[in-house]
DNA sequence: TATGAATGAGGCTTCATTCAT
DNA sequence: AATGAATGAAGCCTCATTCAT
């Protein structure tokens, strides 16, 4: 019997690596980090608790992995082509993008929240989270410059008040919270 | 045991409450429910572990505790004299109450969000949550009504999303903030 | 009912510190230092798990602890009156202390040989090691140049050699080593 | 399958047990026997984890085997034609051989210093140990005897002593004990 | 009222060993 | 013969809570 090939090794490795963080995130969003045990994200991701580290080397690793993903996501969300945003027209669909992606990301945006407001996280997450904010301001910032706003870094700051708002009231009851209706009033302010 | 001894152990048995109320606030302001324990919770306020459980029965239970009296003072904020809002200038006022309690609180806050933004605790909490946040949000919401405004319900979730989004920004990076000059843009709206 | 006083309870803390100390020696002794579990030490020191943290921050820091110890009553032992060696006979009485400790303190060695032999342990305790050993050597160098010898450093590392080949034999059994024999074997070399 | 196949595989197998042997015998003599994981062991003699156990049922029967072959090579060193020691020439040419092997074998005596102090190993090998330890010193012990020493049992008794000495203070830091001082001084006992 | 020693459940992690391929 | 994924027991440690004083 000859011992599975290497490219049979990898597709092992990756797909449980996959079930493991997509059910990680799950726990995250529903109980937080702390608040969730290995033994529960073993049990969950239907493993056995020392497999966990055979792929993860801590839970914080595991914790800095998904970080590092769910961030790929967000930049990929907040600048897709990198081209910036021109014309009023890119930041309405910025908007836009911003709906869609939290309207059908619940979970990931749950467990975004859950996790990076915890002041014990974001110790473990410092560095990671400093790298990655500052691109999408950038971005908007060039915007709002380019569009002779008289303070745009206010405009910036406001923004994201606003993304922070939606994000955190949609989030705490997405069955009730009004999202749509908010996004147009939103755009309403920039039309 | 005369009354006025009586009196007095009150005296101290209150103030030695407070003691522990305001020093877990900061902890856990500082760095999260899980993650500050009893025995950090009474090194810091200057006690035995054991006075603790003499105070408060559970951490829980000091957690409702916190939360409750934090809600009283929230509620305050909103609706001081209990008449509600009955013209622009009293919105107005509002914004200007939430700013400055913002500004003078900001260790209140820190706390209220990292406990808040924690699923597990939210579902200790989720009855009492609910109670305190329905009655400010209907008192605005009677004042857009009243000022004709065409979805009133959804400009109370605007507004409320404005809330949220100042508050979770300011707490994130409160030296770098304009919070100022974003409670302007704000009211910019509403004149 | 008043608090126990502040004497109490640093006699209970000392009391119980030498209890979980001595079963601890006596473990390592009898089964090495990774050997034992934190569990054993405590159980064989008749207290909780947990109560071995609330005395020792580690199993390191206990085996630290256990070190420092010994070493000072092997210090006291090679130079009680820290006067140094004077004359031969200083020499000889020092064999003999050597050899009524041995006896007399079986188990303490035994666990020094235990765990100082092995090298992931000499990696806890490199440092403090190191800091150690070098006065008995030194205080038997000066004796052997005092005395003229012709190679006093090897004179020193002989006689370590001798004790170390005779704490080794004794160790290993010590119903049948011919330790009084061999300490006057020893004795007849420097006579 | 040809008889031809069955050599080359034999002599694979063969080669490959000497690897891992080899590889764990150098694990051993730097960490102690629990510091070393299988999958240490298996990384560093390069073969995989499921490998080691298709040559050694258990870690305990690769220490066990590795303390066999030891064995072996010590018995032929302290009398490799089995003829005993017949004259003071055969003894001065003992100490010569034991000499020559610690410096050429550190690693080897090493690893048995690491593996053998810890008394949970010991008892894991005792049995091996008492049979093996007793022929050679039989044979030196006949030796004294004809020699017509006094009490030849304690000579013997002290040669072994010297022997232990030796062996701990060179493997304990072989690069600054004068071992060939120390035989010299050793041979000067016995000239 | 007040202390801190004491407990034990449970958390994170390691590791010898098994197993499917 | 060979691989490494998978398991689960056991190890170290933390922490909410209890208890004797």
């Amino acid at each position: 019997m000859t011992p599975r090939t290497k490219e049979k090794f990898e597709e092992i490795r990756e797909s449980k690596r996959r079930k493991i963080i997509d059910s990680a995130i799950e726990c995250f969003a529903t109980k937080g980090y702390h608040a969730v045990s290995i033994s529960e994200l073993a049990a969950h991701a239907g493993v056995s608790k020392g497999l966990m580290y055979n792929y993860f080397s801590s839970k914080d690793e595991l914790l800095k992995t998904i970080f590092n993903e769910t961030m790929d996501q967000m930049l990929e969300l907040f600048d897709p082509d990198s081209k910036g945003l021109n014309e009023k027209n890119d930041l309405l669909m910025y908007l836009e993008r911003y709906y869609h992606h939290l309207k059908s990301n619940l979970i990931l945006w749950k467990m975004y929240m859950a996790i990076f407001s915890q002041p014990a996280v974001q110790q473990i997450l410092q560095k990671e989270i400093l790298e990655v904010s500052q691109k999408p301001l950038e971005i908007i910032g060039n915007y709002f410059k380019k569009e002779g706003f008289k303070h745009p870094e206010v405009e910036v700051a406001f923004l994201s008040t606003l993304f922070s708002g939606v994000l955190t009231e949609y989030i705490s009851d997405p069955d009730h919270y009004p999202l749509e209706q908010i996004m147009k009033r939103i755009l309403s302010i920039y039309s």
